[in-house]
DNA sequence: GTAGGGTTAG
């Protein structure tokens, strides 16, 4: 039974459903109807001016048009300052760097966060100067930051900068607000937008106008949030305000994003009227459609759109039909195409073309072929573009001939080029190899030393004379089918017959080798190009650097690094994050360490998830004082951990048993407007489950129901083994039952802590119950499970039942790898059941016929 | 022509 008031919180937090609700319920017609009869609603004129579909968006000036003069002193400054941070990270600057920040102006900082070539040292500067003493940002300089992130897709920084704005109390213009809502709304971050502009409206830290309202109308309108878009459309109503194009518009998608196409259709008729409905909004509603399969009503619209004397005109279509596309619905694109038909519409080349493209990449060769005679019948031309899609997408081998006889004569000896590469690449597409390496061979007239049956390739070989390209084409597949002997020997041949080399052919083969890990043959490579006229290139380096990545030389990488520095190219980060994996993986997260320090003394950052991976590695290896001053360190030096990072501290210091630091990080991370994730409060209640205080771990279980995290098979399975410890058996089982009642379904590691659990408890009954469970399940327990068992109802006084499990599991391969725990505990079991009169003689029958001997190896018994 | 790589349960 549960009796604990923390349990009660903890069974109505697991077993509770949530669902999302409206914020609001008024229709939007009621909403409609309001409006109609509000006169000061503006009757746009419809005109050509608005046609344009770019114009239905509020266009938000970028925060720096109005950038202020600038004086020379400041201007010195911004160039100390972009020097400083880009090119030199010696420390040895700092005096210089206190100097400037003691002069520092957001107009400064503005000026500085424009000329920063990455989002990354824009965030180290943005960070370093909230930190100079007298400086406070502005509305521009936050709009110029959530512009970097939102660019980056750095969602994590992004809460993080939110909560700045309210944190300083940041003034910002109803424009500026707008600005920094439409990139939190670009990055979906809808919910911190809406608070965010609550905040601010409750602060007076901004007056919101219209525009602020449009903004915040499209940042909604993305999530298909209907309620929430109705609630602001009546704030805006209620302020007595004019509800304009750039109001409907964001209603409208909001409401074809939903689904909701009876309240889109309401809200278009509405824009008819009003003389809004442009071909932006049509498409809005067209594309919308298209998407959730009503093409029907797309079509509806189509004809509707006619009626009420909008038309549809070839651009209109062939913009529909692009749209469509784009959405990957060739069907509906056809289907649309031969209504145009229908309509009389003349389909000229690029309708055909965008199709065709579209069907080859999606490899729907026979609507392709369909479309292409449809092509040949009405007399219009593919030009060359159309004919390489086709062939390099087309299965059938006679297809492909057929179509290159056909079109051979016509053709310039330039397309003839493009339709031979064509068909190599075909060749490739279709997993013909072997054909098109052949084929390249007989083009040249070298040798391929095999046999090519040229039947009925054989007049291809005549189309044209190989080029650099038709290598390129062949040597990349055969590379990428791990072909490299035959890519090397075609490589070697080009020069045989005078064709050149290219920087591409180069870059393929160095990364194949590097994939394959022949190292010197990369190095040759290298070399060889170092000595053409093709340079090699950041992609050439970086092979070779990820190759040494890969195999852990640290001391190869950074020489690498070093050579990259000189040549002007940047390491790949995410090739030293993987060599920081393979290092810390093998416990030397101290070298991992030592090497992003010398990455940035090279003058290259790092970037969070490197810092994260040394971090871990560091905790892995329990120095958690040295991964807590490693986390402090790059925080004081500007960066923004992320989640993970959060995370991976929390973890931390929560095996380490410091659970109230690790709680305090939690504080410090929503402190930041960062948003734990399941991880951060799994790590938090195991850190309190094997503290010894499952009652604590349960009030977390309630913070993260309560935060709209559920929980999952980890979350569950930590608390079924914290239970258990805590000597709580049954209401370990019952959360086993609530958790499937949850949707959450237990796997193995579940059903093991509980059997073992269970053990613990002196319940090897019920645990032979889950252990029954798992083998209906075909879930293969560790063998320790076994022994875990054994020993429980040997303790419990039931020898028989022990020895039975023993005879079931004797045969067990995976026993022969038992883990050095278990070894003694099976030995004693051994020794236990023979030495007991009730089992010894079926311990006796074991031994004579064989069965235990591996097992008694395996325990060393004598 | 390259952008996802780092975190949790027995």
């Amino acid at each position: 039974m549960l009796t604990t008031l923390s349990e009660k919180h903890s069974m109505a937090a697991l077993c509770r459903i949530r669902r999302p609700h409206l914020l609001f319920s008024n229709s939007f017609k009621q909403l409609l109807n309001l409006w109609a009869h509000n006169n000061t609603l503006i009757q746009t004129p419809f005109t050509k001016h608005n046609l344009s579909p770019f114009s239905s968006t509020p266009t938000c000036q970028k925060p720096g048009n109005f950038l202020p003069p600038i004086s020379s002193d400041d201007s010195r400054i911004v160039d100390r300052l972009v020097y400083i941070f880009t090119k030199c990270r010696e420390t040895s600057k700092s005096q210089e760097l206190e100097e400037l920040g003691s002069n520092l102006t957001p107009c400064i900082v503005e000026f500085v966060l424009r000329k920063l070539k990455s989002w990354r040292i824009a965030q180290l500067f943005f960070n370093w100067a909230s930190n100079q003493d007298g400086y406070r940002h502005n509305c521009h300089t936050f709009n110029l930051m959530a512009e970097w992130l939102s660019g980056a897709r750095q969602i994590d920084s992004l809460r993080v900068l939110v909560n700045d704005v309210v944190k300083f109390q940041c003034y910002f213009t109803p424009r500026a607000l707008g600005f920094f809502i439409r990139c939190l709304g670009n990055q979906g971050l809808v919910k911190e937008a809406n608070e965010l502009f609550d905040q601010m409206k409750k602060l007076g830290l901004c007056v919101p106008n219209s525009f602020t309202y449009n903004c915040l109308l499209d940042a909604i309108s993305k999530a298909g949030d209907v309620g929430l878009i109705e609630l602001r459309l009546k704030e805006m109503h209620n302020y007595g305000w004019q509800l304009d194009k750039y109001a409907f518009t964001p209603a409208l998608q909001c409401y074809c994003n939903a689904g909701k196409f009876e309240n889109a259709l309401v809200v278009f008729n509405e824009m008819h009227e009003k003389g809004l409905v442009d071909a932006h909004v049509v498409s809005i509603l067209l594309i919308s459609f298209s998407k959730w399969g009503k093409v029907d009503k797309a079509f509806e619209l189509v004809e509707r759109i006619e009626d009420l004397n909008i038309t549809l005109n070839e651009k209109t279509c062939f913009v529909l039909i692009h749209g469509f596309v784009r959405e990957g619905r060739t069907d509906k694109a056809l289907q649309l195409l031969n209504k145009m038909k229908n309509m009389g519409f003349v389909l000229d080349i690029s309708v055909y073309g965008v199709l065709i493209e579209e069907l080859s990449r999606n490899k729907e060769i026979e609507k392709a072929m369909q479309l292409y005679e449809d092509m040949n019948i009405s007399g219009v031309h593919p030009d060359i573009k159309i004919l390489s899609d086709l062939i390099s997408c087309v299965r059938d081998e006679r297809d492909m001939i057929r179509i290159v006889e056909e079109r051979y004569e016509s053709l310039d000896l330039k397309a003839r080029m493009l339709l031979y590469n064509s068909v190599l690449k075909g060749l490739i597409n279709n997993d013909s190899t072997d054909k098109a390496y052949h084929l390249l061979y007989a083009s040249t007239g070298l040798d391929s030393g095999g046999d090519f049956d040229e039947d009925n390739l054989f007049n291809m070989k005549e189309l044209a004379r190989p080029n650099t390209v038709s290598f390129e084409i062949v040597i990349d597949g055969l590379c990428r089918v791990g072909r490299l002997e035959m890519a090397l020997s075609l490589y070697r041949d080009m020069e045989h017959i005078g064709c050149k080399h290219s920087v591409l052919l180069y870059n393929n083969l160095i990364d194949s080798l590097s994939r394959s890990g022949r190292l010197n043959e990369c190095y040759e490579l290298l070399n060889e190009m170092k000595q053409s006229e093709f340079q090699p290139t950041h992609y050439t380096y970086n092979s070779i650097f990820g190759c040494l990545c890969r195999q852990g030389d640290d001391a190869g990488a950074l020489a690498m690094v070093r050579e990259m520095r000189l040549h002007g190219h940047q390491p790949w980060i995410k090739y030293y994050t993987l060599l920081m994996q393979k290092l810390c993986k093998d416990g030397q997260a101290v070298k991992a360490s030592n090497f992003l320090a010398d990455m940035v003394q090279e003058g290259f950052l790092p970037d969070v998830v490197g810092y994260s991976a040394v971090i871990d590695g560091l905790v892995k290896i329990k120095q958690l004082d040295e991964a807590l001053n490693l986390f402090r360190g790059i925080c004081a030096r500007g960066y923004c951990p992320d989640v993970v990072a959060y995370n991976i501290m929390i973890n931390g210091l929560c095996k380490a048993k410091r659970v109230l630091e690790a709680q305090n990080f939690l504080d410090e991370m929503m402190d930041k407007g960062l948003i734990p994730s399941v991880v951060t409060y799994n790590s938090l209640i195991d850190g309190w489950c094997k503290n010894g205080d499952i009652d604590r771990a349960i009030v977390y279980v309630t913070r993260m129901t309560e935060k709209e995290r559920e929980p999952n098979v980890i979350t569950y399975t930590t608390l079924i083994d914290g239970l258990c410890n805590a000597g709580k058996p049954s209401d370990a089982i019952r959360l086993l039952v609530k958790m499937e009642a949850n949707g959450c379904s237990p796997n193995r590691i579940t059903f093991m802590a509980l059997i073992s659990g269970l053990c613990k408890c002196g319940k090897p009954d019920d645990a032979l119950i889950y252990l029954q469970e798992m083998e209906r399940k075909d879930m293969r327990p560790d063998p320790s499970i076994y022994i875990v068992l054994i020993d429980a109802f040997i303790k419990n006084m039931t020898p028989n039942k022990a020895c039975d499990l023993l005879q079931k599991v004797v045969h067990e391969e995976s026993l022969q790898d038992l883990n050095s725990k278990s070894r003694p505990i099976l030995k004693e079991a051994i020794l236990s059941l023979s030495a007991d009169p009730r089992t010894s003689s079926n311990v006796k029958i074991l031994l004579e016929e064989g069965h235990l001997t591996a097992l008694c190896n395996v325990c060393e018994i004598g």
